[in-house]
DNA sequence: CTGGGTGCAGTTTTT
DNA sequence: CTGCACCCAG
């Protein structure tokens, strides 16, 4: 097909014309392509409408292009909006119809791996179990040297107290906090969770471990124990997220990894012609690696899409340098005479005019963010698309003269929660929104303890919430009485849980407990249950597994899985999963007891945590072992970490809900009224992510060092991440804050002071 | 506006 | 167990 008529017919359907700018990044013939795309610039339009022309214009084979975006969603939504626009060029020329888009490799740069690894079969990734966070947290409790119950402590002990900001914060499992001046290591839990977070930067820093491991001290400790580390995973056929990426390139290096990339001249192996890569503001260095190898090939064509000011995902090893320096990193690789020019997209269709242009003075009001490093040079303002308002009044919408970017204040929080619950109430009662979904709350963090007030202020005037990221699963009612019951029939005389020292696990079990002493009360089967269960353990011998209950003609041995499930078969367990809700719950808690109970452990290759033995000198009870295992091992899990609802895949936010999310939650969203909570925050603290790169960063195998110190880049962190928030609104932007947030003038009100803040912005209260 | 005492609450995101 | 936020005194 003609691209000509390509773009006529896409812009038929769409109703929407291509600017140049988008039309000069879908044109691009050969080469690099570096696309600077601000928010609201319609950059996955154009990565799909690229594709497209590929693929239906250039006859470019589908299955030599690679389009990666960051989250799995994201990956799904370009799938569906490729077939629907195949769809229409199909019915305008139906020899496209052999062109089947859907072999284009569209997904998460990690499922890319995955799956390209499997359908090479690669020998080093076959029948690798793939471990996911829970159950790399898992194995490293048991694997890990730094995770041990007893480690060595002369050696240990410095190595903590100079990663101390990975582990001296409050810990949920024993109820205080750990700091270098102890003389004791921190909680197993504590120390298991910053062990995860070293081993994954080590892996995507591309640290080189040798170098590392040449420092002496405790950075020798520090990459034996990787080492180690790494060697278990094989061991035990495991890997984790970041050395899937890894293996990747190590796969590349191999002969099917060359006949990948470069093909056979069979259509089975096309080679990779084309690389588009969305959100490219928070690669970090070994995805940058992976791109840059899979593109590797003459004329390059990589084609990287993202905003500087948009980068948000340090603490996964995400660098904007990447973005930043992408042609310098293009010359590295490729060539010093490749051409590498960078592309604007930078119109903004989704905001009112007043909130674009809020945007882009609120980003170069601070000088760390207009100064040289910080954003692509050259990058242009963000322009808001002169015909907004009459788009959307073709749309339908009734536009007044309104405050489009406002602030609501009040004397303290409760107050500035009530006046937002109140705007809610009266947008929803004057027909300004037909649905609270079309508001939103965006908050650094949508735990209870952040959101209760404003939670409660919209309960209060029936306006319900849909928080599902408040790690709230555990309160449940649901979730308490299934660990409740398993608790009552592991541990019928409490023994295991009064010699428990943590008091966070002793607390939480002792909520189950209650729970489930409420739940039993009034399901005398399930009571009754129970009382067999405890009583086939009571009456099995020391030292002996226990065996299923004689509902089969032949016993076999019980394990902790077959319990739950039977025991959830009883009232009210059986009812509760008729609510859909109710059931994604507790499918989620079987996850992971499944995970809990198939975890590899050392030195007993095959055996499981799950089949349930009785103690070796105590007959009739629960070998004290295992028991005591899983209070610390998965009890402590659940404490430290907490479990979050799930989620649809499918649906942003329920209709009759209004959304509370996180500013990561909402990346890539867009929302008509868009309120925005603790914007006055005031100190920036370095965090940890920022302390271990720049710990680990004189490692790094292509070292790169940032032209800001570490506090300018915290402030840069910050100032991208309300730019995040502020730039999801299209009809208008509501900041929240109260009279002291105010008074402070913080980073969330622009970098030139409160008289600036208080020109661009109106008050509404 | 500063300084010290008291009291409460406790990171955040993704594959 | 810390650290910060807040309050009141100077």
């Amino acid at each position: 097909m003609d691209l000509h008529d390509m773009l006529t017919i896409l812009e038929q359907r769409s109703g929407r014309q291509l600017s140049q700018e988008q039309l000069d990044v879908i044109t691009h013939e050969t080469g690099p392509l570096w696309v600077i795309a601000g928010p609201g610039s319609g950059k996955t339009e154009v990565l799909v409408i690229r594709c497209l022309k590929l693929a239906c214009a250039d006859f470019v084979e589908p299955r030599a292009i690679i389009l990666t975006t960051f989250t799995d969603k994201a990956a799904k939504n370009i799938q569906d909006r490729l077939a629907n626009y195949k769809a229409y060029l199909d019915q305008a020329d139906p020899s496209l119809r052999s062109v089947d888009l859907s072999q284009i490799r569209v997904g998460t740069l990690h499922s890319l791996c995955n799956d390209i690894m499997q359908e090479y079969r690669y020998r080093g990734y076959q029948n690798y179990r793939l471990l996911d966070e829970i159950d790399q947290l898992l194995f490293t409790y048991e694997h890990s040297g730094l995770a041990a119950s007893r480690p060595p402590q002369t050696l240990h002990l410095p190595l903590w107290r100079t990663f101390d900001y990975l582990v001296s914060r409050f810990n949920r499992v024993t109820g205080y906090s750990w700091s270098r001046t102890k003389n004791y290591l921190p909680h197993r839990w504590l120390r298991t969770n910053a062990a995860k977070v070293l081993f994954n930067r080590i892996v995507e820093d591309r640290i080189d471990v040798n170098q590392l491991r040449a420092q002496g001290g405790v950075l020798t400790t520090l990459a034996g124990e990787y080492q180690s580390y790494a060697h278990s995973l094989e061991s035990n056929l495991c890997c984790d997220f970041a050395h899937l990426q890894l293996k990747f390139l190590e796969f590349l290096d191999s002969p099917s990894g060359v006949r990948f990339i470069n093909g056979d001249d069979t259509s089975e192996h096309p080679g990779i012609h084309h690389v588009l890569v969305d959100e490219y503001q928070d690669t970090n260095p070994i995805q940058e690696e992976i791109y840059l190898r899979l593109a590797g090939r003459e004329p390059y064509n990589l084609c990287v899409v993202g905003d500087d000011d948009q980068a948000l995902y340090r603490f996964r090893g995400g660098t904007v340098e990447c973005m930043v320096n992408f042609d310098d990193a293009c010359h590295r690789a490729f060539s010093d005479d490749v051409e590498v020019i960078p592309q604007p997209l930078s119109t903004n269709y989704r905001s009112h005019p007043n909130v674009v242009d809020w945007c882009d003075e609120y980003i170069r009001s601070f000088s760390v963010m207009i100064a040289e490093g910080a954003r692509v040079a050259g990058k242009p303002n963000l322009s808001a698309d002169p015909n907004w308002h009459q788009n959307r009044e073709a749309e339908g919408a009734v536009l007044g003269d309104y405050p489009s970017v406002c602030f609501l204040t009040g004397q303290d929080e409760r107050q500035v929660a009530e006046n937002f619950a109140n705007t809610v109430q009266n947008l929803l009662s004057d027909g300004t929104v037909s649905d609270p979904s079309q508001c939103v709350l965006l908050i650094k963090s949508t735990r209870e303890n952040s959101v209760g007030l404003y939670q409660a202020a919209l309960h209060d005037r029936y306006i319900p919430v849909y928080n599902p990221r408040s790690r709230t699963l555990l309160d449940q009612v649901e979730v308490q009485a299934a660990l409740g019951g398993l608790v009552s029939i592991l541990d019928p005389n409490r023994t295991g849980l009064s010699q428990l020292r943590e008091r966070g696990i002793r607390d939480i079990i002792n909520s189950w407990l209650a729970s489930f002493s409420q739940v039993v009360q009034n399901n005398p089967a399930l009571e009754d249950y129970i009382a067999r269960a405890t009583e086939r353990i009571s009456q099995t011998a020391a030292n002996q597994t226990v065996t299923q209950m004689a509902t089969q003609p032949t016993e076999f041995p019980a394990t902790l899985q077959e319990v739950y499930y039977h025991m959830i078969s009883f009232e009210p367990f059986a009812t509760w999963e008729l609510d859909a809700e109710r059931t994604v719950r507790m499918a989620t808690l079987s996850k992971v007891l499944e995970s809990y109970c198939s975890v590899p452990f050392p030195n007993s290759f095959g055996s499981t945590r799950g089949s349930l033995r009785t103690d070796r000198t105590a007959p009739g009870q629960i070998n004290t072992g295992q028991l005591n295992h899983f209070y610390q091992s998965l009890v402590g899990l659940l404490v430290s970490e907490g479990l979050n609802d799930p989620e649809d895949e499918e649906v942003i936010c329920p209709p009759g809900r209004l959304p509370i999310m996180t500013v990561h939650q909402a990346k890539g969203l867009e929302f008509p009224f868009v309120f925005v909570a603790k914007v006055g925050i005031q100190q920036i603290k370095i965090g940890a992510e920022l302390q271990l790169e720049d710990a680990l960063r004189p490692f790094r195998v292509s070292v790169v060092p940032s032209p800001f110190t570490t506090q300018q880049r915290a402030e840069q962190d910050y100032i991208r991440f309300f730019y995040v928030a502020y730039s999801r609104a299209q009809y208008a932007l509501v900041l929240l804050g109260h009279a002291r947030e105010l008074a402070r003038q913080g980073i969330g009100f622009g970098g030139y002071g409160r008289r600036w803040f208080e020109q661009h912005v109106q008050r509404v209260n």
